[in-house]
RNA sequence: GUGCUUGUAGCUCAAUUGGUUAGAGCGCCGGAUUGUGGUUCCGGAGGUUGCGGGUUCAAUCCCCGUCAGGCACCCCA
């Protein structure tokens, strides 16, 4: 076997399969219960979609090539800008907000590590068109659910939270200028992984964020809770401003239930310059793990995108630290067993029979194998249990005279004569108990 | 793209300082069982030790290259 699936790619044998199975409807459980309607966009788009925003620093992370019609594409690295171009498209005729999610194959050319391929399947919710901080925690709390779907608690999952707004003002009364802001971004959002002689280079050498120092910047990145910020604010001009959204929003949450899984973070900043208010990560609680999902506002990205002007915030969540760490829990659910009914022969004879029970089972809606060939009645029993049947049929000559079958539940061992035309019935009755 | 590290059966792992025919558990297939499953017992298949080269009388083991996984950078949609 040379052929093996690309690096980063990968393969999903039906026991792959049921895990992915399983974490696509949870997703839209929640996604649903929260009003939010699916849509899907192409997975290959024009190049320019991704880099006339970002630039062509970002070539090196896609999969582009040029087709057979010498057009420039990409396979999607992110969900946005297609969600922005549907939007923008119709936003004329749609009810604000608009609540959209998906669930689209996202891809990207870089080396893979644990939880971090180059294909995944993320979950994606946007809310467009609300600028109130009500639908910052509506899009926090669904993130929130659906790590409980999952059967995780606010024990498991910590939710970091910050809001660029804030942070801006803090960062401005440092001294921090427009122009050296991003960079400011930038070097809290590598704090935690810095080096201590990279740190000692900030320190030293001239840095775009100037004069605001790098110590400046690790005293606010280190603002935890809602006080520490809310008394750092306190005494700038337009303070009371900058917080108001943040305040809102984890009020919001707090009279939901949800104030045990949030942390207030300013390390938190997300590494996308598009973001201009509430971001937000989810990381297991070990932090061991990559994040789970991450999010934010971006009120001027339609704007600048699609041309329309409407504010929006979304997260995505992925689906392969988040299978990573449902393993890690012991929380990966048993695949679903494939059949409901095995139909067993007991003699050749018996062959047609069994076909023609098992034909009629399926007519009803029942999931039904039966052996391909002659073997031993207590063997195909064996079978029936390793494919995780919960009824076995048994037709042999005896019953054949009286018109029935053995209708076995393999589950409480307990056996009954049915009637062959009762058999449907009775297996559904069986079956639902 | 850079650095470090690992690579033995489908899976998890063994194999004296380099030494004869590379083993075990689980799984898979078959049988014990010709009208009744889960347990148990017996048997079988499955390996170019990732691949290629080098050193050596001899390489799973040492060296080089390459591919793949892991970790850290870069980047983080």
């Amino acid at each position: 076997m040379t052929a093996k699936a690309l690096p980063g790619f990968r393969d999903f044998p039906p026991h792959d399969l049921a895990l992915r199975a399983y974490i696509f409807a949870a997703w839209r459980r929640v996604a649903t219960r929260y009003g939010f309607e699916e849509y899907d966009g192409p997975p290959l788009e024009p190049l320019d979609l991704y880099t006339s925003k970002s630039g062509d620093e970002i070539v090196g992370q896609l999969y582009n090539f040029v087709d057979k019609g010498d057009r420039p594409v990409a396979l999607r690295p992110e969900m946005t800008p297609t969600l922005a171009r549907m939007v923008a498209e119709r936003a004329n005729g749609l009810k604000k907000p608009i609540r959209w999610f998906s669930i689209p194959q996202l891809f990207r050319y870089e080396r893979q590590q644990r939880g971090r391929l180059r294909e995944h399947f993320q979950l994606n919710c946007d809310l467009i068109g609300e600028a109130g901080a009500l639908a910052d925690a509506e899009i926090i709390a669904l993130a929130i659910d659906v790590m409980r779907e999952f059967g995780l608690g606010a024990k498991d999952i910590r939710v970091r939270v910050s809001d660029r707004r804030a942070l801006t003002a803090l960062l401005q009364a440092r001294g921090v200028t427009a122009d050296g802001m991003y960079a400011a971004y930038q070097f809290i959002d590598k704090l935690e992984r810095m080096s201590p002689a990279d740190l000692e280079r900030h320190r030293t050498t001239p840095q775009p964020y100037a004069p605001a120092t790098a110590d400046d910047l690790i005293a606010v990145a280190g603002l935890r809770g809602l006080s520490q910020v809310e008394s750092a604010v306190a005494m700038l001009p337009d303070g009371a401003a900058a917080v108001a959204p943040l305040t809102e929003t984890l009020a919001a949450l707090d009279a939901m239930g949800l104030s045990d899984w949030i942390e207030i973070d300013f390390t938190i900043v997300r590494g996308l310059a598009y973001y201009t208010g509430t971001v937000f990560e989810l990381f297991d609680a070990g932090k061991t793990l990559r994040a789970i999902c991450g999010g934010g506002r971006y009120d001027t990205l339609l704007q600048s995108l699609g041309g329309v002007d409407l504010p929006a915030l979304g997260f995505g969540m992925g689906d392969v630290v988040l299978g990573e760490l449902l393993k890690d829990r012991g929380l990966r659910p048993e695949p679903p067993s494939a059949i409901d009914c095995f139909v067993a022969a007991v003699t050749p004879e018996d062959q047609p029979h069994v076909l023609r029970i098992a034909h009629q089972l399926r007519d009803a809606g029942i999931r039904v194998e039966y052996a391909f060939g002659q073997t031993a009645v207590g063997k195909q029993l064996k079978i029936a249990d390793a494919r995780g049947a919960r009824l076995a049929v048994v037709v042999g000559p005896d019953d054949r005279a009286t018109g029935t079958a053995q209708l076995k539940d393999l589950q409480g061992s307990t056996q009954e004569a049915v009637a062959i035309d009762a058999l449907a019935a009775r297996c559904h009755e069986l079956l639902a108990g």
